[in-house]
DNA sequence: TGCTAAATCTCGAAC
DNA sequence: GTTCGAGGTTTAGCA
C-alpha cells in the first residue's frame, strides 16, 4: 500500500481533495499549505482565523497545523485518528477524529498554494543519549558501572554466534560476560548471554558468570535469567552518557568555546 | 523583507543551499523533503540514522524535524536558534545552534526531494476556550461570573463612542457597565471602560459602576482604574468556557452521539 | 532575564 | 485500557 508522490501547484480544490484522499488511503504523508481557518473542541476549545499555514497529515493518522512560528503547533490531533475530507461551500474541509475521544480537529482552506504527499521511508534508528556501541565505550572507560572490581579486556570476543559486547574479570578473578541492551532486555537477550556464558565454559575450566546489563528487564526474561544462573545490572543509555561526557569519551558536534 | 515562492523538485545540493540561505535571510517558511540523518547536542544528545524526513525552518529561527509517524517532532530547535548551511562532502548540511545555550541541531541530507520556500502571511487571531462575543454570551447566561446580585440586560447599548460590552443593574439597583477582555487588560480598556461610564452618567441620574472584566489587569492600568473610580473583577476565558459547555451556550463542532 | 505553574502537554512503561 | 512519571518537555504569566 505504498502511494506515488504527487506535487500540486496552485490546485484546484476538487484536485486537492483527490490527492487528500489518495494520501490518506495509499499511506503517503501529506503537506498542505494555503491559507485556511481552524476549529478545534474536544478537551479544550479553539479558533484560529484566516492565515496562511502548514498543514501535515502523517499515514499513522496524526495531523499537525503549524503557524509561520513557533516551535509547537497551534493545533493538532495524535496518532490514531481518522481524517475525512469534503468540499463545503467551495472550499476544502479536512476533518480529524480521535478515535475513543470526542476531540475533532476541522481545517478549512480558503486558498491552496502548495499540496504534496509523498511516500516517506524512515527505518532510520534513534538513539537518545547513547548507542549501544557507546554503552560498551562507557563500561570499558568506567567498569565499575558493571560492578566494583570488575576488569574489562578491551579486546572484542568472537565467540561462535557472534561478538560479545564486554568480557573481563571479576574481583574474584572469574571470568565474566556482559550483555549489553539499549532497552528493557527480553527473553532473546537471555538466551544470547546464555550461549555466550556456555560457549566460553566449554573452552575454560574456569568459573564463568554472565550478567545483563539494560535499563530493565521483562518479567518474562526475569526467571528465565535465574533459572539459567545469569544475573542482571540496571544500566541505562542516560548514565553512559553521562560517563562519557566526564570522562570525554563522546565525539561531540559541539563546537568549543 | 518578503522573500519569494520557490518550489525545487529533486533539486541538486548546491541550488538547495541557495534556497536555504536565501529563506532564512528573507523570513521564509522553508520546507524540506528528503534523506537524511540528525544529530543533537545540548542538554541531551541524539543520533538518529538516515530516513526519509520532513524539515521544517521557520521565520523565528525554530527548527522541525518530523518522521512520517508521531506527533512530535524526532528532533527540533526552539524559536530564536541561528540556522547556518553548508556542503559537507557533497552533501547539504543544516545547523541549528540555540542563543545563549550551547545546543545543536545537524542536519545531513543524503537525498532531497522537494524543496519549497515560502513567505507565508498569518495574522489570524487565535481563541483558546472563548472568544470575547462568547464571553458576553457566557456573562448573560450566568451574570455572578461579575457578581451575585448582577442582573444584565440582554439588549446591546449603543453609546457614543461604541457598543457596550453588558450592561445591567447590580443587586443595590446601580446601572453598572462592564468590559470584556481576554487578555491582560490595559490603560486602552481602562478608558474606555470610563468614557462608557461617563456616557451613560450624562444622560442618567443613577449612580453608575464601571467594572473591567478581564483574566488580569496590567499595573499601570490598575491605578489608573482606581482613579477613575472603576473596579476590576478577574475573569477568563476558561471560566466563560466551561459555563457554556454547562449550560450549552456554544456552537459545538462536536457531532452529537 | 529567570522562575513558576499549567498544558488539547506527549510518550513510554507498568499495572 | 488506565494510570503514572519523565521530558532536550513547551508555554505563558510575572517578579
Amino acid at each position: 500500500m505504498v502511494g506515488r508522490t504527487r506535487i500540486l501547484l496552485q490546485p484546484g480544490v476538487e484536485e486537492t481533495l483527490k490527492a487528500v484522499r489518495e494520501a490518506v488511503v495509499s499511506g503517503n504523508v501529506l503537506l498542505i499549505v494555503g491559507g485556511c481557518r481552524v476549529e478545534y473542541e474536544g478537551r479544550a476549545r479553539s479558533i484560529l482565523g484566516e492565515g496562511e499555514r502548514i498543514v501535515v497529515l502523517k499515514p499513522d493518522g496524526s495531523v499537525l497545523v503549524h503557524r509561520p512560528t513557533g516551535h509547537s503547533p497551534v493545533n493538532w490531533q495524535p496518532p490514531r485518528s481518522i481524517t475525512e475530507s469534503r468540499i463545503v461551500d467551495g472550499e476544502l474541509r479536512i476533518e480529524s477524529f480521535r478515535r475513543g475521544v470526542r476531540e475533532v480537529l476541522r481545517i478549512t482552506f480558503s486558498s491552496i498554494s502548495l499540496v504534496a504527499s509523498m511516500p516517506l521511508v524512515d527505518r532510520g534508528e534513534f538513539c537518545m543519549h547513547a548507542s549501544e556501541e557507546e554503552m560498551r565505550e562507557a563500561v570499558l572507560l568506567e567498569p565499575r558501572l558493571i560492578e566494583e572490581g570488575f576488569r574489562p579486556i578491551k579486546d572484542e570476543k568472537r565467540v561462535e554466534s557472534g561478538f560479545i559486547d564486554v568480557y573481563g574479570l571479576d574481583s574474584r578473578g572469574r571470568l565474566t560476560v556482559v550483555e549489553l541492551k539499549r532497552k528493557t532486555a527480553g527473553r532473546d537477550a537471555v538466551l544470547q548471554l546464555s550461549r555466550y556464558v556456555r560457549q566460553l565454559k566449554s573452552t575454560s575450566r574456569r568459573e564463568v558468570r554472565g550478567i545483563l546489563a539494560a535499563p530493565s528487564i521483562a518479567k518474562g526474561a526475569q526467571s528465565l535469567l535465574e533459572a539459567l544462573g545469569l544475573e542482571f545490572k540496571p544500566l541505562s543509555p542516560e548514565e553512559c552518557y553521562k560517563v562519557l561526557r566526564e570522562r570525554g569519551g563522546l565525539r561531540s558536534i559541539l563546537g568549543g568555546g
